[in-house]
DNA sequence: TTTTCTGCAAATGCTTTGCATGGGA
DNA sequence: TCCCATGCAAAGCATTTGCAGAAAA
């Protein structure tokens, strides 16, 4: 079974078990959540939706969001200028790369991170519980245009 | 000469070399962004100004923010929710360790990131150009309290 | 004197919320 | 049937902007 398909019921059975109703919106938001390769924004998961859906209304988008988030299945990359991007792939913590130019966004493996963290908390006593590392820079292709 | 006077006569000089005036309001923001010990908001320049200047407005606050950052000379720690953090004393990126309970955010010595930002470029044909690591936790004191 | 800066208020843009209707279970 | 979920529109909130008057240089 594909790793998506694998989310997608995993969320859905999440939902369940919390007595949340599955209704067709609902399932459709789902669904984009779970494939979310491209780590899709609100607006993406409205317009795809809005296209079989004409109905769907962003703030059923939003509501949704928040629910999923709530129940710890998706991962909100917040930006401060709005243009929050999400996770249902893999909805823990973990790095980005982010080209500034197609504001495409890639998961790059990195391991270190767990010995830094560690090597944080014993420096000054906090007990950290999460953590956000984002790079910025320019993808290969978008090198190659000038 | 302590850091924080390097600091602030740093940015005043920036600010004349590039011909912008230097008014009462700009001097009394560069003053608090340099010594910036506890990265302040904006509500938190704005609120310390105005008990000495009243007719201080907040829109001069964001607009020479923006100026400053403009220069290099502020690193603007952006927030989704609107909880933005400004430091003008080292506005060049580093990591950051947040309190969720109290909001202290302090900078952790850690030198191990250029190793990991090289090996993302290597791994991913990115050119890095910037970067952001933040961790969550709960500060010594914070834990105390129950 | 000239040009930038400030203060005020209105505008923006994303997100949240209230409320009445609709639809899962 | 009984609530929860949805759609719509209005409200929120940090930030930005237009404009006229004030003040650096």
């Amino acid at each position: 079974m594909s790793d998506h398909i694998k989310r997608f019921k995993k969320i859905i059975q999440k939902l369940r078990e919390n007595h949340h109703k599955i209704t067709p919106q609902r399932l459709a938001i789902v669904k984009i959540l779970a494939q979310s390769k491209g780590h899709p924004s609100v607006e993406n998961i409205y317009g795809k939706i809005k296209q079989d859906f004409p109905t769907m209304s962003l703030a059923t988008v939003y509501r949704n969001i928040v629910l999923i988030k709530s129940l710890g299945e998706v991962l909100e990359l917040g930006f401060p200028d709005g243009s929050n991007r999400y996770d249902g792939n893999k909805p823990y913590p973990h790095p980005h790369l982010i080209c500034i130019k197609c504001k495409k966004i890639v998961d790059p493996d990195l391991d270190s991170l767990d010995d830094m963290k560690n090597e944080v908390a014993n420096e000054t006593g906090f007990k950290i519980l999460n953590h956000r590392l984002d790079f910025f820079g320019i993808c290969s292709s978008c090198q190659e245009e000038k």
